[in-house]
DNA sequence: GTCTATAACGAGATAGAC
DNA sequence: GTCTATCTCGTTATAGAC
């Protein structure tokens, strides 16, 4: 059947970039792990980097599809951040984010890479963004905290660590650990009074003096 | 001459990673890069492998050494992300942090790579982490954060980041202004009075009850 | 649609002239 | 120490049988 050989093709190499990284993947590796001949790449996608940009895109929508339910039950940062490390546990074994990380890796020096591998993030920041943005409404870090920004820098570091366990796992835990205290701080902030709330206003003031927002 | 030779060959590996990816980096292209024999590449270092190892950390070292200067004369949390934009912005021209990338990103699937990578990292990490120690030494935050493990979640998401500039450069800009942000909580924090340090005390109790550090 | 066979090429690495 | 020439292998991609 067709359409099982396209899916076993993009199952083959998701698979084999996990195994070998993106440097060991060829339609070869693929079509070994795919249990299928090495010409069908060909057929069916044309070329290898076209058969792994749609890989990597239909890998990631999945994962964000099963994501987004868990996003929507957060209510406060310490939850987004635990649901973080839920996912982080379970890309150990499935390894997507590390799928995406090699894609991002190669699409530094390849345009056309990089244009598949902005998309495929984005299917991350979006949600990502949106749920910041809906915990911080109405508390005292929204004025502080840039939502757009804050998702990107979430979603890059999140791929930074997940690189990082491949050296060093131990440090990645530690890693991990020290991100979740700082958002001990943000709660800090968000569950002061008013006093606080008005030192906090007035070092805004004397920051966005020396450079404007 | 021979020592030069293989400093040509050193720098000419780093350029051919940063032009080409460590994918497109072959003894072929490092040699036309160094403007040398490809044969060489394997008389000084063995094999493409070995040089590339010596290259990360040779560049790496050099890199390091030059800023360790600046972060001696950083005092708050402020000016430490102030350097880090300025090796953010360094690294843009230079390059070294988008070949440790490259490198981290092969070393995935490379256990030997893996090896030499996780050592060019700490070169990094040392550093940073006692920094992170000298300015948190005395703050109500050293009970709170982790520098162990903060110098190494700062690492990787610098790392993290560079790869995201890679590819949407406007995006990864906003993700820099939004880290900076953070630190605006750390110092709010860190210079309420003692009522606020009581909350934030309470707070560490709660959590640690719930898992113990 | 799927296979075998093969062309065309670039890779790592080595032998041997100089 | 440095070069040319070459071996061997794995790669992408295609042609053509089935």
């Amino acid at each position: 059947m067709a359409e099982d050989t396209r899916q076993r093709l993009i199952d083959g190499a998701l698979e084999a970039i996990r195994r070998h990284g993106l440097a060991g993947t060829s339609a070869r590796s693929i079509a070994a792990a795919a249990g299928v001949n090495q010409a069908l790449v060909f057929y069916h996608f044309g070329s290898v980097h076209e058969l792994l940009k749609v890989a990597s895109l239909a890998a990631t929508r999945a994962r964000v599809d099963a994501f987004l339910d868990r996003l929507a039950a957060v209510t406060t940062l310490r939850e987004l951040l635990a649901a973080g490390r839920e996912l982080h546990a379970e890309e150990r074994t499935l390894g997507n984010v590390a799928v995406l990380a090699q894609l991002l890796a190669g699409a530094q020096s390849d345009p056309h890479l990089a244009d598949a591998t902005r998309a495929t993030l984005q299917l991350w920041i979006t949600p990502i963004e949106q749920t910041l943005a809906r915990l911080l409404a109405g508390s005292p870090l929204a004025e502080l905290l840039d939502t757009a920004g804050l998702a990107r820098a979430v979603s890059a570091a999140f791929i930074g660590l997940e690189l990082f366990e491949g050296v060093d796992p131990d440090g990645a835990v530690a890693a991990l650990e020290a991100v979740e205290r700082i958002t001990v701080l943000a709660e800090v902030v968000d569950d002061l009074g008013p006093v606080a709330r008005r030192t906090l206003r007035a070092k805004l003031r004397r920051r966005d003096g020396a450079r404007p927002p």
